[in-house]
DNA sequence: TTATGAATCACTCTTTTGGGTGATGAAGGC
DNA sequence: GCCTTCATCACCCAAAAGAGTGATTCATAA
């Protein structure tokens, strides 16, 4: 019927979500289902030996997250596009996942259809961005002009998650007192806060650092 | 083939997920699909007019909560067994579902033939709990014997969780100073914490407050 | 009735935070 | 070569937070 179908290769932690999605795609013209994969190495490996068309990737995922996936099996060849669907719009996320060259960004509140669209919309060489996600990156360019956090000052904000106070920060991160207080006071401005209570919500809504209790 | 088959009442607000499940759904057989909803009222609504054996039913929804929706439907006559399938294992959703009358309560990442078991208890009247889930309660039982928030305590953590400072509390909830530091030397003891920071961790982490920015 | 727990507040005292300023070396872009 | 950013640290200072103790009122449960 389809002379020739896009296989799509599904990777999602979420065996509900993942056999869930593979159900959709499965009688979806058009579309062929490439494999599955559960977690990032399981994922890297599976890209590499389905060489799927499109691959349908959540960012969150075991043991390599969904940028890693991409950087990996792209440094070995593949040439697979790769749509990013993830429940989260956390800001950093997107911007990540577009930086390592996700083809598009769906929310996993997408309807079936949109979701073979943006498959399709892929493959035709498109790059279907959520309009609430373009509205986002849109509104962050609006306010957070250029305050990407370091990565020394996501450590520091991890640590600040866990309720460290400046001491202990200070000691398991072989910092001086004084130089914790600075990373965090540029932590502050950035996320445009002033008291580390309200950066450690900032930062779980955000998803700028995991939960890690 | 199946003489009775269960009749399932889908509800999730996620597109993706709600079809994924129904895509699952459909092709096993024995259950037969009653419909499904995306939001508390549609889902209320849905439960009374369609009247399912059984409602999967994610716990954050729009309009009403998956408890709420319980509660409601209910109320007004309602005999369906509620298998509550949630993303979120957090102690106070958990608490809440079961004290609602849910059947069971399984996390998303149950696999599908899991979740077929887990309708067919529920049918039959077991009350399938997640491993990791019933674990939790029993940390639970363990580590906090008796330590729920009071209603003002959650009033504080919520002004936390903003980042207020302990004199912005006192002045939106009209107290001392003073007294908001009791309430919050309380709410540490009971979280088993010692920084407002923690607090506000383990408050997002528990869902015992929401976002509110 | 007594006990218990929630909510309210005061007072003291120490520690922690957070702001401000300034400085230095290393790395990378233009 | 210059400029910027990052990471590092120091010093000062005011404000906030947190621990400890004690006390009152009120409602509810034993």
């Amino acid at each position: 019927m389809h002379p020739n179908p896009i296989r799509v290769l599904v990777v999602d932690d979420h065996p509900i979500v993942r056999h869930g999605l593979l159900a959709l795609l499965r009688y979806e013209p058009g579309i062929e289902i490439a494999g599955d994969a559960a977690d990032g190495e399981a994922a890297v490996a599976a890209v590499l030996a389905t060489t799927p068309d499109v691959v349908l990737l959540d960012l969150r995922l075991p043991y390599l997250n969904g940028v890693e996936v991409m950087i990996k099996a792209r440094a070995q060849g593949s040439t697979a596009r790769f749509l990013v669907l993830t429940t989260y719009d956390s800001d950093d996320d997107i911007q990540r996942a577009l930086a390592a060259g996700a083809q598009g960004y769906l929310l996993k509140d997408v309807s079936p259809d949109e979701l073979f669209n943006a498959i399709r919309a892929v493959m035709r060489g498109g790059a279907p961005l959520e309009p609430s996600v373009a509205a986002r990156l849109l509104a962050r360019a609006h306010d957070h002009p250029n305050d990407e956090l370091s990565v020394r000052e996501l450590e520091v904000l991890q640590c600040m998650v866990r309720g460290d106070s400046n001491r202990a920060i200070a000691l398991t991160l072989h910092l001086s007192e004084n130089t914790v207080k600075t990373h965090i006071s540029h932590i502050f401005a950035k996320l445009s806060c002033q008291s580390r209570a309200e950066a450690v919500a900032i930062a779980l809504q955000r998803g700028l650092v995991q939960f890690s209790m």
